[in-house]
DNA sequence: CGAATTATTGACTGATCAGTCAGTCAGCGC
DNA sequence: GCGCTGACTGACTGATCAGTCAATAATTCG
């Protein structure tokens, strides 16, 4: 039943969806899931509730730590990835919530606790990190998350639109995994310390170089 | 009238958008939209169109050239960002387009022409750092592109349901300013050549290091 | 001007769909 | 067996909504 609704949300979205077509899916009467949800909204409820233990089941926090620094985030980047890759329903149902300003996650507090144990690993892979003297100081453990989430859900939530524009299958094996790579090394790239910090200014460009507005000069 | 139907499908989505809201909000009859777009579908189509002329209106690929290959790559990066969060009309009509998948974009064959200019620009920087011997080589252009899109991009489309999980709203100024930085580096460590590659191999962890499989060992 | 074409309207329709309801059926304690 | 509770059904309804259409106003052009 919860089944048959999220795959008919994941296809439709909210407004899109049928309950009619629900019910059949789940070879219930309609009316049964009124009765146990409610109303369409309170199966929706249901619906991401379910989806979002299934994104944080698919995040193993313990194998993150297990591993050092370096590698226990490219694994969290990459593993993360492969989540909205392969259960797209999180990626549906997640862009159909912000459609409407995540009024039914608001809702629901359980949600939230659901994240402090992923965010203890990172916090701890960054204090080891910074420990080791490898990682720079000074890194938000959220906006960290944010950014790498980002490089794995926009690739995926977008897959359309993006194969339509460039031509050809994002999802192609051999291109997933080229650009599984370059999101692991992108953001180690970041969180490794370097030794200084390159910039632009009195390079060789031919065209005048108005170098910015001072910021971004030192980097750590 | 294209305005009022961006509002209504950016608000509600395709199947939730009402067409006489539209004509209400554009002050026509409902008729006058069927007679110009033939049917929601339709009018759905110009929407988006327009959406991905004002996407790609937002990005100055000229600017990007006066700039030298790090700077002109951190401003794609922040202008990116930006265009996304004052224009949420951009990241709703895509998702939404995405649901469908892309079947709507597929049928207009001009859009995907509009990104010719960009991707000139992205590849001419990525040569310039090349030559200059300060950026990695074989950088691929569009996965590049669909990285720094979509750190950008999942900010501001889960911006929602982040704020939810996580407390707090994503969209305060000093937030977002702090997250402009972060992205803007991530994207420059990442091309940047780095003197020798980093990893956790033989590190000092207490717990066993099966140092994942080899792939990533070298770099560049 | 006048004819043809195009823009625009408001009232209408047929289909669809969330939600209801009266009632059946299965299990369970007594 | 009996009374009760909760799962479950199928037929129904009232509202909503995409799309239609006949008629009118505006515009173009010979």
């Amino acid at each position: 039943m919860l089944r048959a609704a999220i795959a008919e949300f994941t296809a439709k979205g909210l407004a899109g969806a049928r309950m009619d077509a629900i019910a059949r899916a789940a070879g219930v009467a309609k009316g049964l899931l009124f009765h146990h949800f409610g109303s369409k909204e309170g199966l929706w409820s249901a619906a991401l509730e379910q989806v979002y233990r299934m994104l944080r089941a698919g995040q193993d926090e313990a194998a993150l730590l297990r591993l050092g620094p370096v590698e226990g985030m490219r694994r969290l980047v990459v593993e993360t990835f492969r989540l909205f890759r392969e259960r797209p329903e999180i990626v549906a149902l997640m862009n159909e919530e912000n459609l409407h300003r995540a009024r039914h996650l608001r809702a629901n507090p359980e949600i939230r606790a659901l994240y402090n144990p992923l965010f203890a690993a990172i916090e701890a892979l960054l204090a080891r990190g910074r420990e080791e003297g490898i990682f720079r100081a000074e890194v938000d453990p959220v906006a960290l998350y944010v950014a790498l989430s980002g490089l794995g859900y926009f690739y995926c939530s977008n897959r359309w639109t993006l194969s339509a524009a460039f031509a050809g299958d994002l999802f192609e094996p051999e291109r997933i995994s080229s650009y599984e790579d370059l999101i692991g090394d992108m953001v180690v790239a970041y969180l490794l310390r370097r030794p200084e910090r390159a910039t632009d200014e009195g390079r060789g460009t031919p065209v005048a170089a108005e170098s910015r507005d001072g910021k971004k000069a030192a980097g750590s």
